[in-house]
DNA sequence: GCTACAGTTCACCAAATGGTTAACAGTCCG
DNA sequence: CGGACTGTTAACCATTTGGTGAACTGTAGC
């Protein structure tokens, strides 16, 4: 796992790939898609979200099912939700004083 | 607001840059703390952090003072959070059709 | 066995990224 | 005024990124 999963969501494709695997298991050829680009572009995207953690795959026969390594996605969300609790927690001190100043 | 903030959350120094501005506002040379790299180089991720909405300057004099802005992360969480939802729902679908076999 | 299919790997390219040092622009203060 | 301080800009460099077409690997199925 060399590279953080927020380096994997950082370009618009990996992340519509995301999206799509959050509804469920998809081959390479089902998330490919319409991206508008090749097939070797695709390969490229799916190996980063792979080395960062964010999807695994399965090989039956000629076909890869990819799926979302929930675990990793996890930790990236929980890392964004706990710094959206700091500030929030520093906004309600803020807030509190300005009440408190009014009163 | 060129990029993505998951583009600008995607290299550690400027994830540790925002960890920093959670905890309240700070300046230039308080963000720079102990990366070890140049000042150049802080003034260039904190540029990347602007042109992506996550950070807001203003200027007081010879100091410049940043501060998140948490519209913008809150947004990116919110998508992060909505994908968890997803995949949670699928997760529990599949655990429900287990459960039901098993009867 | 042969062809079609699913996908990767290779070799290449242009552009973006992340870093450097040196020079610059303002501001503060004795 | 003149220096120290805070921070940016400029020019440069190496590496990474994101894309391409062509060739390849392996499986499916007639």
């Amino acid at each position: 796992m060399v590279n953080s999963p927020f380096k994997a969501l950082s370009h618009p494709i990996r992340r519509q790939i995301v999206e799509r695997l959050a509804a469920g298991p998809a081959t390479v050829g089902e998330v490919t898609g319409d991206f508008g680009v090749s097939k070797p572009a695709i390969s490229k995207h799916l190996k980063v979200l792979e080395e960062s953690g964010v999807v695994s795959r399965v090989v039956d026969g000629r076909k890869h099912v990819l799926s979302l390594r929930t675990e990793t996605l996890e930790e990236a969300t929980d890392w964004m939700v706990r710094q959206r609790e700091i500030w929030t927690r520093l906004f309600d001190v803020v807030e509190d004083h300005l009440k408190e100043e009014q009163r």
